[in-house]
DNA sequence: CCCCATTGTGCAACTAGTTGCACAATGGGG
DNA sequence: CCCCATTGTGCAACTAGTTGCACAATGGGG
């Protein structure tokens, strides 16, 4: 449903191919919107079927040869009027909330130490995240687009100081608990 | 991949039929998971083929009857190995990002409005939030399921006091944004 | 020089979630 | 008393995302 227009927007900033695509997406992009090399390579097919994109001109190469891709046109009215269009927030689902919930009535045995396993991989993200805004937003630079983009980087940064505060407390919570309850 | 285990969840805290169900997938389990009552019924269905759940006796009536459900035995042990194994935290896909990412691009018109139509949303989740947490979870009660209960609805307050915050912060930078910019 | 690990592209089958209906039972208003 | 809105249950078709491979090109090490 997104996952075009998350393409046209990678595209519409830099002409790729395939693999750069996948590259960008399990960097930059992936911290709003996260898709594999299958993904990516279907939809591009999809695109350039219905004449959004179009292969750069070169060598028109078979399997296992880079092929990069621009936006025509057409794709970017579409990106447009899709930026434009209103669309509802999509609920939540969460597995680790959901076992928390289900811990207090099946007892917590296992939880905890996968707590402390996404406490860290949160932090590795948010560390990374801090890491791209020292070295792509520092102070001053402020075109349009470099905020905007800065928006976004902020919101990974805040959600995933949110995640590492919350399950710091979790965690505090946890050694707090009485024995695992039975059941 | 974890619908059926919510599912459990919420039928060993009270048996239910699937309509009850729904409901309560509506309320308080919705913050954490969301589901259709039709992918509930479906579910319902599988669960009970697969012997962790049955009907509770009574009438076993056609369409249009209620049919309440209880977890048997091998759906608790379900439940409770699911619980404990460990699980990588899902990537995150949002399209309001992916739109403000968009709109660096392609420009902003259109976006503002739903930034302060989402803002609106998540402050009424929010409050909604709060309610059930001065209901359900005043000072004073903490045995261990509340406990745990209580540290789950935190996670959703929490996320959407993060939402209200960046949205605010989103649409204070639009306003000072110079206009439209073109492309 | 050729083999095989690496890089890049892609198909197919599957699983999860959504959308759009269909239809049975119930019960209050005309 | 019967009609029709409401409540409750469910199927089917579709869309989006995941998993598991397949296979071509390339290039450095033996």
């Amino acid at each position: 449903m997104s996952l075009p227009h998350a393409i046209l927007t990678a595209l519409v900033e830099k002409p790729s191919s395939g693999l750069e695509l996948t590259r960008r997406f399990d960097r930059s992009i992936g911290y709003f919107w996260s898709a594999t090399h299958q993904q990516i390579y279907r939809e591009l097919g999809k695109l350039e079927a219905e004449g959004l994109i179009r292969a750069l001109p070169g060598r028109q190469p078979a399997r296992g040869q880079k092929k990069s891709y621009e936006v025509l046109p057409a794709g970017r009215a579409e990106l447009s009027r899709w930026t434009a269009t209103p669309q509802d927030p999509k609920p939540l689902r969460d597995t680790m909330l959901l076992r928390l919930r289900a811990a207090a009535v099946v007892g917590t045995a296992g939880v905890e130490a996968d707590l402390r396993r996404h406490l860290e991989l949160h932090e590795r993200q948010l560390a990374e995240y801090e890491e791209i805004e020292r070295r792509d937003f520092p102070p001053g630079r402020d075109s349009a687009e470099d905020r905007l983009r800065h928006l976004v980087l902020r919101a990974g940064i805040d959600l995933e100081t949110f995640w590492t505060q919350w399950l710091a407390h979790a965690l505090a919570e946890f050694a707090e608990l009485p024995g695992d309850e039975p059941a």
